[in-house]
DNA sequence: GGTAAATGTGGGTAAATGTGGGTTATTTTG
DNA sequence: CAAAATAACCCACATTTACCCACATTTACC
């Protein structure tokens, strides 16, 4: 299960956002469109998963000593705002007010393939992030693993 | 698999890149056509790699250690912007909107052989780039690695 | 240099996708 | 418990994309 590339997406009147065809059978398939929709604590963008990934996620989440304050934290903030979202007939998920309120989503938003999960940003917010990292892209910083990447 | 040569081509009003036909066959042997095209980070071109390539790629950015801030930029940039493209059945490719503008592409674009990847620059922008290349030559500042490379 | 094959280009059409909204069910709230 | 708001489900239309065919142009070969 991979998930890559930069889709643009409307949200319509109700919150709802299209799932782009190529994505569909593949999560039909492998988790019955059952998703899992949770804030990213770094940048205001929220993070879906397939069901059985996010609960591989979360099992590893708990796991973790609950007794250390910044784990207590991280355990809030992501299982806290987990939501279980199911695909609708037409391959949409209609996502939280919630959700959408804290990555600042309105009409457009881009649904960015990341791996085994996918990352939701306000079209705006993304346009200006993907700036900044192309703008920090000198290499003096970057530490070893990337530099003897060779692409 | 091995790529050369620097090849002008025409965008059609759809966005399509026709892949120079000597080229094709191996591409459609190698990986059925199916290539994927992300972005450079460095230069605004984008990069197109056989399917098969891009994935050995994907695999390593994707082992990196992801709470770290520039491996979580390189992700979002490379994964992110990673498209799958299917040749069509005249060996054309249909480039995403998001990309070309990212590049800048218009209508007349390079395709420049890059070992096991193409690059795509829009023309203008390979024209110029390629003249600073060429200014910058004087070998004073050439890393060891290059000061002995026999041409 | 002429001819035939291969390549590049343009666009039409059917199918797939995205979008909007109506209606019914369910939940929340006063 | 009633009323309002929200969510689920469904259908229908508009738009886009993928696929295909046909023509123009170039290349290669004789």
């Amino acid at each position: 299960m991979f998930f890559r590339g930069v889709n643009p997406i409307n949200l319509d009147a109700k919150g709802r956002m299209a799932i782009p065809a190529r994505y569909r059978d593949r999560l039909s398939e492998h988790c019955g469109g059952q998703m899992v929709a949770t804030i990213d604590t770094e940048e205001r963008c929220l993070l879906l998963y397939p069901l059985a990934e996010w609960e591989e996620i979360e099992a590893k989440i708990e796991a973790l000593p609950s007794f250390k304050p910044a784990v207590r934290r991280i355990q809030r903030l992501l299982i806290g705002h987990a939501t279980d979202i199911d695909m609708d007939g037409n391959g949409r998920l209609l996502l939280p007010a919630t959700l959408r309120d804290y990555a600042g989503l309105s009409k457009k938003i881009i649904l960015l393939g990341q791996g085994s999960k996918f990352e939701i940003w306000s079209e705006e917010h993304w346009m200006a992030t993907r700036e900044e990292y192309l703008a920090e892209a000198d290499a003096a910083e970057l530490p070893d693993e990337l530099q003897n990447l060779s692409l």
